[in-house]
DNA sequence: TCCGGTAGGTGACGAAGGTCACAATAAGCA
DNA sequence: TGCTTATTGTGACCTTCGTCACCTACCGGA
């Protein structure tokens, strides 16, 4: 795994602001699969991503799991901060799909910083915008379109994030992710299959054209 | 329509950001039924409402407009500062459910505040934060429940928003508010009457017990 | 090589919800 | 009062999607 620096994530931040948050921030690494933060959970912190790659979820009473979108390096988690701030349980769920490091904020500090790094407070806002924008599109796919559609988007946002057209998946997990049900997903992913979208393999899909 | 004073609203601000607003801020006025702003149009400016009442609704390329929540007197518009920053298209639309006065923030000030009022930014964030619980729980809805559910949660809404059992709607309206069709959404009031929750007449819903 | 486990394929069926056609009311107005 | 229009009620039918049952293909280890 290549470590990179605050600095290299996080440019924008003065000087002196990268300085604390290598002093102050606790760094925390994260196996493949591994949650980040679990529905319920409280926090005193927020999480920036130093490198991997990190999903989040909304998830219901019953468990099931609705993918809402990636957070990559550089980035932070909009609903820690939400959370943190308020005082409020965890309404998501976070899953590392790579290795993942990240350096927690603790709440005092972020708020201290808030008037302290104008850069911080940008940061802040640039990051409740970006998500603001990712949650109005999957709202977006959930209320105007099918399933189909919804699972074309899924895939293209898997190949754009990954950077690969080979993704290692099974139905059963996009199902999840999509709050499906496998035999929908099979079904759906053989008729893009049929009409020369992608390729079919066991726990692998090859995107060929979407 | 009463008459709310910025300090009034805004009591958080700082007095010298409440005389900036009421000086720099322009006053717009809509009538009810009346659009605030239209998907496709660009900003140059924030809106804070002073009175009245308004709706945010998403829309589809094909004119569906579906109801995400409201916003009341003393709130801002998220989307309208994402997207002002952004230099961004809406991607929303809002709607004036009653005779509403807003107040415009040019982008400039927008920004230029952000450094300037420690009051200014923290209502932008909390703003966001908001925004962004209503959100993750219109998701919820429609990722996880029936539109049974649905139809419950909007009434419910409706209610405590205008303070009153009395809903003047007819049947349409709803089924477009919620991305639904007539028919739908009458079979579902008629067995929503059966369970004695409410009683329906012409173009009004009275709510008894949800 | 055999066997068990996992992934994927398929048909049958049902529930939710969208669509169409048309009937029944009620309100408004000439 | 009678006509017109907007609103609501209803049955038939269709599509999408979830569920169940069961089958097939493949992989990996004993």
């Amino acid at each position: 795994m290549e470590i990179s620096t605050i600095p290299q994530l996080f440019p924008a931040f003065e000087k002196e602001l990268q300085r604390e948050i290598e002093e102050q921030g606790e760094i925390r690494s994260f196996k493949t699969d591994e949650q980040l933060m679990r529905t319920g959970q409280y926090f005193r912190s927020t999480m920036l991503i130093l490198n991997g790659l990190v999903k989040i979820y909304r998830e219901d009473d019953d468990g099931n799991e609705f993918f809402m979108y990636y957070l990559q390096p550089g980035q932070a988690c909009a609903l820690s901060m939400v959370c943190a701030a308020e005082h409020k349980r965890s309404a998501i769920m976070a899953k590392a799909v790579k290795d993942t490091e990240i350096i927690a904020i603790p709440l005092h500090l972020m708020e201290e910083w808030m008037g302290k790094y104008r850069s911080w407070s940008y940061f802040v806002i640039t990051t409740y915008r970006a998500r603001f924008e990712e949650l109005l599109s999957t709202i977006d796919h959930i209320a105007f379109r099918g399933m189909d559609e919804r699972l074309e988007f899924y895939l293209k946002k898997h190949q754009e994030t990954m950077r690969t057209n080979h993704i290692t998946i099974n139905h059963q997990e996009i199902a999840n992710e999509l709050n499906s049900s496998r035999e929908v997903i099979s079904r759906l992913l053989k008729k893009m299959e049929q009409f020369g979208k992608l390729k079919l393999h066991r726990n692998a899909i090859e995107i060929i054209q979407l």
